[in-house]
DNA sequence: TCCGAAGTTGGACACGGAGTCTAGAACTTG
DNA sequence: CAAGTTCTAGACTCCGTGTCCAACTTCGGA
């Protein structure tokens, strides 16, 4: 894959439309052409293929997940606070990037068979949010869980479940609201102080 | 779709690897009729195509997904039991049909495109889920929550996304292990008690 | 028992889309 | 302007999907 120059690059972006709504293999090269402006053989002088181009858009989400996430875990203060702004920060992504993060989600086979991604999605969001777990734990604002790595991904599972919906085309709630929902889900929990596990 | 037998139905679970490793696009016609032993031209008898084939074992895993959560959700006691009921039976689902439940989760673009299948997953665990909640906050054994669906949604994204994980070859966590996770993320939150929501 | 309908299969084939290739146009840079 | 590099049109190959058909088997009545 030759390096991809900005120009195209925001072209490409165009494609996520399609790629979101009908997937990969109902997409053909040519639709990708015409929706973006790039011509057929230009796309095949820069990438090995359809699989790809596809790589190199969930990339660019990936990119933002990871940096939003970084920035939200960083700082001094209470480590439950920075998980709040984690959670927004992510589900913001959703609402900048709607059509590449729901391509991202819908074809997970083909990210996740995609060598670097799924390795990446881990060190973007699971490993700094265990960090961040840990941190709480220490800092008495976050519960101490006993598998943090695993609840960091059952948090990024909530969040892109989440998100997802959200962004859909017939979705009603607005990322706002999901946010609330979500963090007030993840925070407190469901259960009534009376109905948590006994310890 | 003509009905398929139940000979051909179980045969057509050996498919299931094929698909959750590779994904459907990378898996021709001609394997999964080596895989099974069903012949070409027989699939084309009962399906209309490949998609129709992976909708069929999709349906499978909402089937079992719709009577595990059906049953766990049934009963008297307190709303929290039976949604801990709830979790814990739909991550067994992910153990008892693993390649079934990762190849969906993998292609879950298609599922979302296949017609029905986006309503029936709704149907099988987000309604029966929310109306949980609903109920917990009658009995007070739940929080009372503003968006019973979006937040069952959100419990769905982290159990499917957990479950996937705890099923994936590479994986090490056992279910039971990601059961007590999830469950323990889910009913206490992840705040401590000083840290929740003020309200 | 016999017949017709339905199920089952091999094998040939048309069709369409992915990816390759080549020649040359259009830029860029010195 | 010369010599590279980038970009593009268009023709072509290859392969997998899905179709078709002709034969063979199975099964449920009458």
């Amino acid at each position: 894959m030759r390096e991809v120059p900005d120009r195209l690059a925001t072209k490409l972006m165009l494609a996520a439309d399609l790629l979101a709504t009908q997937g990969l293999d109902d997409t053909k090269t040519e639709d990708i052409a015409t929706a973006t402006g790039i011509p057929k053989a230009t796309l095949y002088y820069y990438f090995s293929g359809k699989e790809e181009i596809l790589g190199f858009l969930f990339e660019r989400v990936l990119d933002a997940v990871e940096a939003a996430v970084a920035e939200a875990a960083a700082g001094d203060d209470p480590a439950a606070d920075r998980l709040r702004r984690v959670i927004a920060a992510h589900l913001l992504v959703f609402a900048e990037l709607p059509m590449p993060s729901l391509a991202l989600q819908l074809d997970l086979g083909r990210a996740a068979r995609l060598p670097d991604l799924s390795l990446r999605s881990r060190q973007s969001f699971v490993d700094p949010v265990a960090r961040l777990l840990s941190e709480g734990a220490r800092d008495g604002s976050l519960r101490k869980v006993k598998h943090p790595h695993l609840t960091a991904l059952a948090l990024l599972g909530a969040i892109t479940t989440s998100g997802v919906n959200a962004v859909s085309p017939s979705s009603t709630p607005s990322i706002a609201t999901v946010t609330e929902v979500v963090t007030s889900f993840v925070m407190d929990g469901l259960a009534t102080t009376a109905n948590r596990a006994r310890k």
